[in-house]
DNA sequence: CATATTACTTACCTCACGGTAACTGACGTA
DNA sequence: TACGTCAGTTACCGTGAGGTAAGTAATATG
């Protein structure tokens, strides 16, 4: 029995719910959009995207793909889009043969990678903990 | 052409790579630990749990099952397994009848949690521009 | 006329993520 | 004896993320 949701009997309350009520959040749920936002940004890709046009600032298309490491171009121009469509990344197209189209981070992108940057100093700062935490679990089991 | 890897002609070189000297990393690529590492941390789950132990303290499963919003039994299990492996939660079985399992965060957890904290801050105060920016982008198209 | 170049689309196909629901175990209780 | 409780586990199955490879457009060059 309970399978997390949908139980015919009686709901047993007080433990599933997180904003039936207006609480005082400006939005009727915040938090459900900021996870919603965070979930979008946290992409493998778009991680990966964000930080190599951080360090090399404007790039073009190929010289992208050669850097993001093992990304497709199928995966690289979606995520590129996807960032476009966020305000993440502005494209440049420049009307000559064969094609030229360059992409920079906005100031909101920038400001999104400086935002993952305590991430990455903590992942920097911890993997090795997570290594040996593995490494003690597996031990343990 | 140019399918982003595997082109049986000169690979162009001065493009593809990211450290195949010794740079200056402990690791020979201590940016792909990193990466990963973040990878696994950014899985939606996990975020989620985590914001939750943090915000609850010590908690039970079933709790958890409520809080965490929309999360299935079998992928809390999976998620609390992974987290335990890596050394976010602590594990404590009440030898009792019916079983009782509480959940707390260690000291890595929580310094993942906060960690988190800027980038959920960005997204608290970004939103907003990310949203008027798909607008835009959608009447640009 | 064939080829190269850049920045993509598009079609196709696979596999793993994750949802649903049923089952387990051990005991207290009705 | 049957049921309820908690914390799972397991089997089954569908969707969709994402990889591969080929095609496209437009022109300069040999």
């Amino acid at each position: 029995m309970a399978p997390t949701k949908s139980s015919k009997k009686k709901p047993k309350a007080a433990l599933a719910f997180q904003s039936p009520n207006g609480k005082s959040s400006p939005h009727p749920d915040l938090d459900a959009l900021v996870q919603q936002t965070i979930a979008r940004v946290a992409d493998k890709w778009t991680l990966l995207t964000l930080e190599v046009l951080d360090q090399h600032g404007t790039l073009r298309f190929t010289q992208l793909a050669g850097l993001v490491d093992g990304v497709s171009q199928k995966m690289l121009t979606q995520t590129l889009r996807q960032m476009e469509a966020d305000g993440f990344v502005t494209r440049t197209v420049h009307p000559v043969i064969p094609p030229k189209v360059e992409y920079t981070l906005t100031a909101l992108g920038r400001s999104l990678g400086e935002a993952f940057c305590s991430v990455w100093t903590w992942a920097e700062t911890n993997y090795k903990a997570i290594e040996k935490a593995r490494t003690a679990y597996r031990e343990r089991s």
